[in-house]
DNA sequence: AAAGATAACAACCGCCACCAC
DNA sequence: CGTGGTGGCGGTTGTTATCTT
């Protein structure tokens, strides 16, 4: 609709982060909290769009994430998420603390969807493809339910609709009952993790697996963990050697005392 | 050891929802 | 109510790392 992109191209650089550029981000975050992302990186010092440095503080930066890979059990969590959620990997993404959605998806691009292939499953509406296998070991992936078939997100690329949720752009056989991030109706309302099911029945793969709030698979060390020291958050950033660390007032984070950092980083939390 | 293929992941883009005015 | 700004989401691409030949 002729709506310029949220950066103007011209002096804003793209690309690969530097160290000095995530520091810069972690110290103006930690001391002001991220007041508004388009305002940031020019009170930051940083020659880059807003949208690229919620990226990257998202994604990356953050000191509640976990890093490494996936475990089984955070990937079969992820299979059945997406079996009745679909590719909403923001609303998979809540399930597991620590993760954000681009590494879940990612994830999956890379390795689930293959896995998923190899063992003869449609990653896409996790039915088994074509001929069923069938002494293949199938308890590690949930299978949906012919009765209970999956969303449909057979399409590879879709746009979003105010009002009918999806809108294909390439397939065209959009189930009603298609995943839409913005109602609630289908799906968030009434699926229930601990239940592990749209209506509360549990499918076999589910049990045991079911997101518990007491019992998460994943450990809860996602509550926004006050960093100690930057060596303990940030470790590969005391590696570049190009900049010293004080060179950026990390040595004021350092000696902030913990009650500003707390502070700021529970803002930096509850605003999101 | 080098070249090509493949995998993994960080980052970008475009669209949409929400909100303030 | 309409418009514009902003944040957030999902799809896609580009780059780097690793594996294979």
């Amino acid at each position: 609709m002729g709506r310029r992109s949220c950066c103007d191209k011209h002096g804003v650089r793209r690309g690969a982060w530097t160290a000095e550029e995530d520091k810069k981000l972690i110290n103006f975050i930690l001391s002001n909290g991220h007041i508004c992302w388009r305002a940031l990186p020019k009170l930051a010092g940083l020659c880059r769009c807003g949208k690229s440095c919620r990226l990257r503080w998202i994604n990356y930066l953050r000191p509640d994430l976990k890093r490494g890979l996936l475990s089984e059990a955070e990937e079969q969590l992820v299979i059945d998420l997406h079996a009745r959620l679909g590719n909403r990997w923001s609303k998979i993404a809540e399930s597991f603390p620590g993760r954000t959605d681009n590494e879940i998806k990612n994830h999956w691009n890379t390795r689930i969807k293959k896995k998923l292939v190899k063992m003869g499953i449609d990653p896409v509406t996790h039915e088994p493809i074509s001929k069923p296998p069938q002494d293949e070991d199938r308890s590690s992936s949930s299978l949906i339910d012919k009765n209970n078939p999956p969303p449909d997100h057979t399409r590879t690329s879709c746009s979003r609709s105010k009002t009918d949720g999806f809108t294909s752009t390439q397939s065209d056989h959009i189930s009603p009952a298609s995943p839409n991030r913005n109602s609630s109706s289908t799906d968030e309302s009434t699926f229930h993790p601990v239940d592990g099911n749209l209506d509360g029945r549990v499918d076999s793969s589910m049990k045991g697996l079911c997101w518990d709030e007491a019992n998460p698979i994943v450990d809860a060390s996602w509550n926004m963990q006050v960093p100690s020291t930057w060596e303990d958050n940030w470790p590969w950033l005391l590696d570049c050697e190009d900049f010293g660390v004080h060179d950026f007032g990390i040595d004021c984070s350092r000696s902030m005392d913990m009650e500003t950092v707390e502070s700021s980083t529970l803002e930096v939390g509850i605003r999101h």
